[in-house]
DNA sequence: CGCTTGCTTGGAGCGCACTCCAAGGTTCTA
DNA sequence: TAGAACCTTGGAGTGCGCTCCAAGCAAGCG
């Protein structure tokens, strides 16, 4: 059977730890799976679009992920909290295995995003005051509803 | 041929006025498309999966919004801002069409969302932070290879 | 009157980001 | 050494939020 999403019971959390220390750090695919909150399915699809760098395999083909592949997914996963789409991820990825002459073009890139997280930001804070007034009037109605019927 | 998203040159902009004043507001089907920048499609789908109110009609069979219209949409817009699905706005919307008594109901729904989008908010600094770390690295990066090359 | 532009409908299609399947090989535990 | 649990692959399927299509009616204009 496919382990998927196990036990991952409480919601996403902070960065788990209980990482092997590097030179002892050889993950398989579920290990995985219980750091990153990923399923299997798609940490292998992933590599397949290209969004991951070279994994490791074990002598008999399965993947073994290190400590490095962690911290990228952790960059991947906070990317895609900021609705970055995942072709624009795979664009970055390319620039990292291109090589140090593709250092300008990813440094525009992450200033880019950036921007945009700022401007995800403000509208979030524009939706929240409006929020906030929608919530102060049902409170208000809610108020006057039970002053009516405590009459 | 179909209106579909014509001079909204500029991106979204604050919520556009030119508004008629009450009394006199019945917006065509294009119009409301040049106020809320979404397609006329999308008008008429959001219909359809029950997240308008009832829209009026010419003596043609014409959808005629209102300023009402207007305003709703402008929250839907909001709302689907901070990434809440629209499975969840049509039951917002069904609740506003269930009358007074389901009140408390929307109270809560709205205080979900706003905690909601808090989390959204945190989430998305936590990311800015770690965006942050690498653009100045890169950054650092980028004057090291320059003073390489200017020697 | 014809022409263009705009609006109507139900239903089909699309792009994204997964998500799953089938069939088979591997590794761990008792 | 059996059996369960885990891993492999290419390709197909899913759910969401639109997005578009075809065929037809309606309104304004020269």
């Amino acid at each position: 059977m496919e382990t998927t999403g196990t036990r991952t019971d409480t919601c996403a959390g902070p960065p788990q730890q209980n990482r092997r220390p590097d030179g002892q750090d050889r993950y398989t695919i579920s290990e995985v799976v219980a750091f990153t909150g990923l399923t299997a399915h798609t940490l292998r699809w992933y590599e397949r679009i290209g969004l991951m760098p070279h994994i490791d395999r074990s002598h008999t083909g399965q993947r073994r992920y290190t400590n490095r592949d962690l911290d990228w997914l952790d960059l991947v996963g906070k990317l895609r909290l900021t609705g970055m789409p995942v072709a624009d991820m795979v664009r970055y990825a390319e620039l990292v295995r291109e090589g140090d002459h593709t250092y300008t073009e990813r440094f525009e890139l992450l200033q880019t995003t950036r921007e945009d997280v700022l401007a995800r930001i403000e509208e979030l804070r524009g939706t929240l005051a409006v929020l906030d007034r929608k919530i102060s009037f049902y409170a208000d109605a809610g108020r006057a509803l039970a002053s009516e019927r405590s009459r």
